[in-house]
Formats: structure tokens, C-alpha cells, sequence
DNA sequence: TGCAAACCATAAC
DNA sequence: GTTATGGTTTGCA
């Protein structure tokens, strides 16, 4: 049985399903019902769940591990995430998009390049990930750094990315297991954003 | 700039 | 099996 809870933090709902001090999932939203609408959505796991209303010791945990990510601080992951019935190539790109570190940004391309397929393969896991924000998903933009798209909002990944500023120089390249991935800092995707684009 | 074609793993049928 | 669908990219006018 997965356990469903949710949780208003400065005026953001997080929303989580665990079981066993593993996570299944978790997401976010301006609303409860958006924020565990979003999180089952995502969730493809066909297993019985139960929505509590009071967090459990771990998810209390857990919710405040997502605010702090939420408010672009620097965080130990070191979760229990529930991937392995989720398809390879999904682990494969969730893996290496939590490589990418707080203050830079991968495109689309750039982690398709790392971990095999094509961009279009790696959009299609993001739009469909569980583990918002804890795979950051929020950090792959498109090759012309502009945002691309979010499942939480535009205005939501702007928000994100400007919360994760570090003022990093210069582009990186980071080493995975597969191959290499090459992350610039956020400010390249900041600095052309306008918010008109997001409405 | 703007548009069309290539791209590639999933999910749905 | 086959088709449809993207949180894309690239080339070309």
C-alpha cells in the first residue's frame, strides 16, 4: 500500500507517495489538488494507494528535502527512489539528469548526447517524471537556452532556475557512467527570459 | 526569423 | 505491429 501526502510550504503544495521508506513519487502545485493531481498522474504504477493527512516521520523528512530543493538550496540526495520498474532508458536519462548540479543547466541535446537517443526521446521523459523536483528536471532547457517547457509552469521553472543562481563562469563537461554531459551555468537560460513568453 | 523535416523512446490502439 | 505524440534540433531559404 502506497502512502499519498501533501503538504503546504510557503504557500507551494508538495506532494508525495511513499511506501517503505522508498519514494514513488512526488510533485508540486499552487493548489492540494493540483499538487496530488499531478502526482498521480504521473504515477504509473497500478498499485492501491491511501491519501493521509497527517505525514508520516519520513515524509516530513522528505517535504523538507523538497522545499529546500525548491529554494535552490544545496542538498544530499540521497534518497530512496523507486525507479526499477520505470523503462531503462527512463533511468538511464532520471540518472543523469540528477548529475547535473545546482547553478547550471543541460539542454535536451546535451544529455540525448550522453545517454544515447535523441532529444526528443529525453523531453519525453522529463514531461513524464515522478520525482519532481527531486530529478531536476527544471535544469534542461532547450539548445538555445531558452526554457522549453515545464509540467508545473513556465513561470515555475523560471523561478526554480533563478532561486539556483551561482554565477558559475563557464560551461562544463561532467562524466557519467555512459558517456560525458555538458552543463552551462543557469544564467545563460535567465538571461533572455521574458516573462510574456510564459502566459 | 520562420518553417519543414529528421529525430527516437513510449504509450496507446 | 503500427501509429501518434512530444518539455527538440538542425538546416535551409
Amino acid at each position: 500500500m502506497i502512502q499519498v501526502y501533501a503538504q503546504n510550504i510557503n504557500g507551494t503544495w508538495f506532494s508525495l507517495a511513499c511506501a517503505e521508506q522508498q519514494v514513488f513519487g512526488t510533485s508540486f502545485g499552487e493548489t492540494e489538488q493540483k499538487a496530488i493531481g499531478n502526482l498521480l498522474n504521473n504515477l504509473l504504477f497500478n498499485i492501491p494507494f491511501q491519501v493521509f493527512l497527517a505525514p508520516s516521520a519520513y515524509a516530513k523528512d522528505t517535504f523538507a528535502l523538497l522545499e529546500n530543493i525548491f529554494e535552490g538550496k544545496d542538498v544530499n540526495l540521497n534518497l530512496n527512489l523507486a525507479v526499477n520498474n520505470l523503462p531503462e532508458y527512463t533511468k538511464r536519462v532520471i540518472k543523469a539528469t540528477m548529475q547535473i548540479p545546482v547553478g547550471y543547466v543541460a539542454s535536451y541535446g546535451s544529455v540525448a548526447k550522453a545517454v544515447g537517443g535523441g532529444p526528443r526521446a529525453v523531453g519525453n521523459v522529463m514531461a513524464g517524471n515522478c520525482f519532481a523536483p527531486i530529478v531536476p528536471c527544471h535544469r534542461v532547457v532547450k539548445s538555445d537556452f531558452t526554457l522549453g517547457g515545464y509540467g508545473g509552469g513556465l513561470k515555475v521553472k523560471y523561478q526554480l532556475l533563478t532561486n539556483e543562481k551561482r554565477a558559475y563562469p563557464s560551461s562544463i563537461e561532467i562524466r557519467l557512467d555512459d558517456g560525458a554531459m555538458q552543463i552551462y551555468p543557469v544564467e545563460l537560460a535567465l538571461k533572455d527570459a521574458r516573462f510574456d513568453l510564459f502566459t
